[in-house]
DNA sequence: GCCGATCCTGAACGATGGTTCATATTGTGT
DNA sequence: ACACAATATGAACCATCGTTCAGGATCGGC
């Protein structure tokens, strides 16, 4: 590959993901052509499609939230305490989705089967999904065994309840004070 | 008005809210027109634009919600149980807003105030948004007097934690469980 | 510096969707 | 029945957006 075509797909992949991060999946592939200062038949020559285009961010999201948990899931196998950890993983999600919306829709699906959302594709092979599913169902084992969460949480639950959060711009004091009415709901009951 | 005009209007009104409950506010001004038997041009003789329809259509919905907030408050203030009103009408909101995307969409903005959701216009007049969030207020007042609520517990925080009930498809006992989830987290701090 | 391969450009195409308006139709009071 | 106003029709208009491609520009090895 030229190395000038290598600057121009790093910038696409650049300006793609701010613009999405701020103005959601449906910014026209000319505005991102135009942020990028290039043509919008550059664009369809570093990505076939609009889809994948917006695959490749999403991607790029998966990857963030990836690295969040497994964090948050290290934490806990070194000892952190696990309802902190779990906290403060809400809180980064919270936080981080409020200003992304790529990631917000990352975030949102975490827990959902892919059969109730048909129109998404699966991942693609190389995805780092499997990893971030498997860290977060790693925090729940423990957050469960650790009687921070009731014995049938789930990561849908993690999905539904901070949905909500992330949808609504909120500061941070308000996200903080949700992060810690869900995790009371999940709970195990009193008594 | 003549009467054809009105049966019109009538059947618009009825396969607006129809389509719009199922496939979204973005279901075309065609695909309306010709589910109502009718041509696009008499859409625009009923509703100047679009966005006026839509209108309708949500407003129709917010009456739905107000019927069910007002009813609620009407049982508490005959001496029902605050707890359990207030959870059957989260379970009325999440199971009617999962089949009725308008509802949903009302639902979703109850506690929102509207700086912060700039794309919407505030309610026409003669709306039943108020009448809606005073029963909301009230409802909450006697929950929080009842310690079913925390103190600090807002119409906001019910918008906030019934999102992603309502966005992600569930059978009834899952919505249950995350009403019963959602009361839990907002109840008053243990201890 | 030359040349071919790679890459970029941007006008043009087709599809979709909201909206308009000249024309045809239909209801209703007389 | 008539006439006229109210109403309905649907082709056409315009804007937006994803996508394509013929022609021009540019890079990099020699």
């Amino acid at each position: 590959m030229r190395k000038d075509a290598e600057r121009n797909r790093e910038r696409i992949a650049t300006v793609a993901r701010e613009l999405i991060a701020i103005r959601g999946a449906d910014v026209s592939m000319e505005a991102i052509a135009c942020g990028a200062d290039v043509a919008v038949g550059t664009l369809y020559r570093h990505y076939p499609t609009k889809a994948d285009l917006v695959a490749a961010v999403i991607e790029h999201a998966v990857e963030q939230v990836a690295e969040l948990a497994l964090a948050a899931d290290a934490a806990i196998a070194a000892g952190g305490d696990v309802r902190e950890e779990l906290a403060e993983l809400l809180r980064q999600l919270a936080a981080r989705g409020a200003e992304n919306r790529a990631l917000r829709a990352t975030a949102l699906t975490l827990g959902v089967p892919y059969q109730l959302r048909p129109e998404e594709s699966p991942p693609a092979p190389g995805s780092r999904v499997d990893a971030l599913l498997a860290a977060l169902d790693r925090i729940l084992d423990a957050a469960r065994a650790a009687g921070v969460v009731r014995p049938d949480a789930t990561r849908m639950d993690i999905t539904v309840l901070l949905r909500g959060v992330l949808d609504v711009e909120l500061d941070e004091p308000a996200r903080e004070r949700y992060v810690e009415i869900i995790l009371a709901g999940m709970q195990p009951a009193r008594g």
